[in-house]
DNA sequence: CAGTATCCCAAATGATACTG
DNA sequence: CAGTATCATTTGGGATACTG
């Protein structure tokens, strides 16, 4: 595959539907399948599923499978994953500051850092 | 609209197709439809035109007509749109380092800065 | 030059039901 | 619990031709 832009890598990799969703949430917290259902339940099971595969391509997550009935998935960052933090920083400061100056309610369940 | 977390908001301004593309071959110089069409050739110019249509309803960028023949039209970031640098050199920057890594070269017409 | 207008196709996403 | 499978639908996007 070609890159026009690395700037258009970056996008690929972190912007589908749930992308930046999913790791803004594994930022500081390994997660269960379950629980990220419940923190982005507009995601339907099957679309949560494909975004989780394409990150875990990207090696941008981690899948952790525990052989254990019922079964336990846990999903965390990877270092590359890491590395993406600066960018969604900015991302959610700048996205803030615009909400804020447009006098639109920030409704997100989540911490900042 | 409402918003599930900033990080959302931003991907929704600049996610879109040519979106993060068109903003930064604007960021350094105000340029024609026709020349952002040979910097872009990949995007047709319905799809060009929609995009830009968008970042402008969005204020991030600026359009402007001169009443002439043949038609002139120029298009220029905002204070908003030049806003976005930092978020834009933060993707541009872990995009390279991510295709370096990766042993893949870089196909990219634009000037660093 | 800077777009519009149409038509059409492919890909993305949703809804729902089911399973190891 | 953590998904898959299937079907239906919507949306996105390309090709092409046309215009003030």
């Amino acid at each position: 595959m070609l890159y026009n832009c690395p700037v258009e890598t970056t996008l690929k990799m972190i912007g589908g539907k749930y992308k930046a969703l999913i790791l803004w949430h594994l930022i500081d917290s390994t997660l269960r399948f379950g629980e990220l259902r419940k923190f982005i339940p507009q995601a339907t099971p099957k679309m949560l599923t494909q975004q989780l595969r394409e990150l875990e391509e990207d090696n941008l997550i981690c899948r952790t499978v525990y052989p254990v009935v019922p079964p336990k998935v846990e999903y965390s960052l990877t270092e590359l994953g890491m590395s993406i933090h600066p960018i969604l920083s900015a991302m959610y400061g700048w996205g803030s500051d615009y909400l804020k100056n447009n006098g639109m309610e920030i409704n997100c369940s989540m911490h900042l850092e």
